[in-house]
RNA sequence: GCGCUCGUAGCUCAACGGAUAGAGCGCAGCCCUGCGAAGGCUGAGGCUGUGGGUUCGAGUCCCACCGAGCGCACCA
């Protein structure tokens, strides 16, 4: 059990007790009563119990507390308990049980941090999932490093995770695609031909085309039109997904499936959604169209699934996609990560999830909101329709892949956000990720130090380990699995950042008042068992957030 | 016009309904003849967009307004 929650029960118990004894009246206690003090002084913990119970007791908050805290089980945990107005309890912890956990993080290793709150929950969060139409670009970076980063922390929560990628390989937006290729291959070829209506006009296209013309010379041409188009499209697809991959591994984001659109249709999950709405009496034909009613299940307007063209939107391969998800691979949660520009859409696939009998409230959709780019003052706009593109290959060279994880994890998603290419790069000698990096490499340094000089520590003394440095790094280290809990259940990775900055600071604050290897051969064993502490704490944080851990720089 | 999201230090951003709202960058100073100065310390800098409300307590919840972004297709 982790401390928060064992204080918890701590507290709720010498409330019953408190209330057995007639000391309080009856009266239940509120759900979260453990919150971590935002001053050092204001110890470890502070409960609330007593003010939150204050209004349904009907009595002062202090006299609760008075209450409460001689009856609280102090364990080997607490060392002393503070009640301060208007009520609130001040937990210190025993800095023997503090010390204690010096071992335990090195008895974990790279499993510290690492929590059981998932465990035996098959979670699955889709992410990026862009059009394959042209190469990833930086509006869907956010996305990509926010989705790989939850997927890593649900894992280390004990979730059975599955990363995926859901390919549109299927619409019309696709058709445009391989009509623009082929008029492109037509004209690399020297040939007279039209780009379609609204085609893909970046110069990816003409390069990639130009390529193809070397490569296959004009049998793609020889062939039948409708022939040369599928099999140009093959190729395209093919291509363009091998380099969204590329790109994507660029930022350390890796996924588990690549899940095809054109898959529902082909093993009848489409016709299996579709038959299903129909039973439900949610679709209805208007002007020739296949509504479905999604006002009658909350949503603002209603949605066409199937065109009087008889094509199928978007919309109804969503809804079978998801009916795939909730219901025959039935994850326990599903985590959706989609851009601003789709924020519309959310009511529509809860209500299509549950007009398909699936529990809407497994379903969460993050919705990501845009980011600005600028450089120098100046914004710059990214879209693949005009060609002008920025991609997200041009943004990793410039920043580099670490400090473009950090800083897209470390804002919340529903945050816009502004990202200055040039302040970036010209921050990067003295900038966040550095600060982090620079703490791994400083501890990696000094244990790299002391083993050159043979100095062996598994036998230190924690006990030893008594300046308020010392503590106050074990402490922090210390609230790494109650993070990574709260960031699995919330689904907010952006604390993480935030965190492993604390942990820095606390570990340079340790370092720079505190010798580590010294005279003193007892101090210095105890001392590197906290460094060998600080690496794995540090280390965890960085590989959560899928950055470098470098040992020198 | 309607809907969703967001307005917090000069800039980029944090803050389970809790205590004197915090970091980083930038700015002004100080600290290496001992493990990595890519570090540490000190200081200046805020009516949390505005106005109401809910309660022991509001940056956080509710209402109205102002401002920004994104939606409101038989595109995805």
């Amino acid at each position: 059990m982790m401390i928060r929650e064992l204080l918890a029960q701590r507290f709720r118990d010498a409330f019953a007790a408190a209330q057995a004894q007639g000391a309080l009246p009856p009266g239940a206690p509120a759900d979260e009563i453990i919150e971590r003090p935002q001053k050092p002084e204001h110890g470890d913990f502070a409960c609330t119990i007593a003010m939150k119970a204050a209004r349904t007791l009907r009595l002062p908050p202090i006299k609760i507390a008075q209450a409460v805290v001689p009856l609280v089980d102090k364990g080997a945990e607490i060392q002393d308990m503070d009640i301060v107005p208007p009520g609130f309890i001040n937990v210190r912890l025993s800095p023997a049980w503090l010390q204690g956990h010096v071992e335990a993080i090195r008895a974990e290793g790279e499993r510290f941090g690492h929590v059981a709150s998932g465990a035996g929950r098959r979670v699955q969060v889709e992410f990026v999932s862009v059009n394959p139409t042209g190469p990833i670009h930086v509006g869907h970076a956010r996305g990509a490093v926010l989705g790989s980063a939850l997927a890593n922390i649900m894992a280390a929560a004990g979730y059975d995770v599955t990363r995926e990628y859901y390919v549109n390989d299927a619409g019309t937006q696709m058709q445009l695609f391989y009509r623009s290729l082929y008029a492109r291959y037509l004209q690399a070829l020297g040939r007279q031909a039209e780009m379609p209506q609204d085609g893909y006009r970046g110069q990816y296209v003409v390069e990639f085309c130009q390529e193809l013309a070397k490569e296959m010379g004009t049998r793609l041409a020889d062939m039948p039109e409708e022939q040369g188009l599928a099999e140009i499209g093959r190729i395209g697809l093919e291509r363009m997904l091998a380099a969204i991959r590329t790109d994507l591994e660029a930022v350390r984001v890796t996924f588990d499936v690549w899940f095809s659109e054109r898959s529902l249709f082909a093993d009848g999950t489409y016709e299996k959604s579709m038959e299903l709405l129909k039973q439900g009496g949610y679709l209805v034909n208007r002007d020739g169209a296949l509504w479905f009613e999604s006002t009658r299940l909350g949503d603002d307007r209603d949605s066409v699934m199937v065109r009087r063209t008889g094509a199928p939107t978007y919309f109804a391969s969503d809804a079978a996609y998801h009916y795939n998800k909730l219901c025959v691979r039935k994850f326990d949660r599903v985590v959706d990560i989609w851009g601003a520009d789709h924020q519309g859409h959310v009511n529509r696939v809860k209500a299509v999830a549950e007009a398909l009998g699936a529990d809407p409230s497994k379903l969460t959709v993050i919705i990501g909101q845009m980011v600005a780019l600028k450089r120098g003052g100046e914004a710059v706009r990214a879209s693949k329709r005009t060609g002008e593109l920025v991609t997200l290959r041009e943004l990793v060279e410039e920043v580099g892949q670490d400090a473009c994880r950090f800083f897209f994890l470390a804002r919340s998603p529903e945050a816009q956000m502004e990202f200055d290419l040039d302040l970036a790069v010209k921050q990067s000698q003295d900038n966040p990720v550095y600060y982090l990096q620079y703490g791994h490499a400083r501890i990696a340094g000094i244990l790299r130090n002391a083993a050159e000089r043979g100095l062996r520590h598994d036998d230190g003394d924690v006990a030893l380990l008594t300046a308020p440095e010392e503590l106050d790094l074990i402490r922090k280290l210390l609230s790494l699995p109650e993070l990574v809990e709260a960031m699995a259940q919330r689904l907010e990775p952006h604390h993480l950042p935030h965190y492993a900055l604390e942990l820095a600071t606390a570990f340079h604050l340790f370092y720079d008042r505190c010798r580590v290897i010294s005279e003193d051969e007892a101090l210095t064993k105890a001392r590197l068992k906290l460094v060998d502490a600080a690496r794995i704490g540090m280390a965890q944080c960085l590989r959560l957030m899928g950055m470098a851990t470098p040992d020198r720089m």
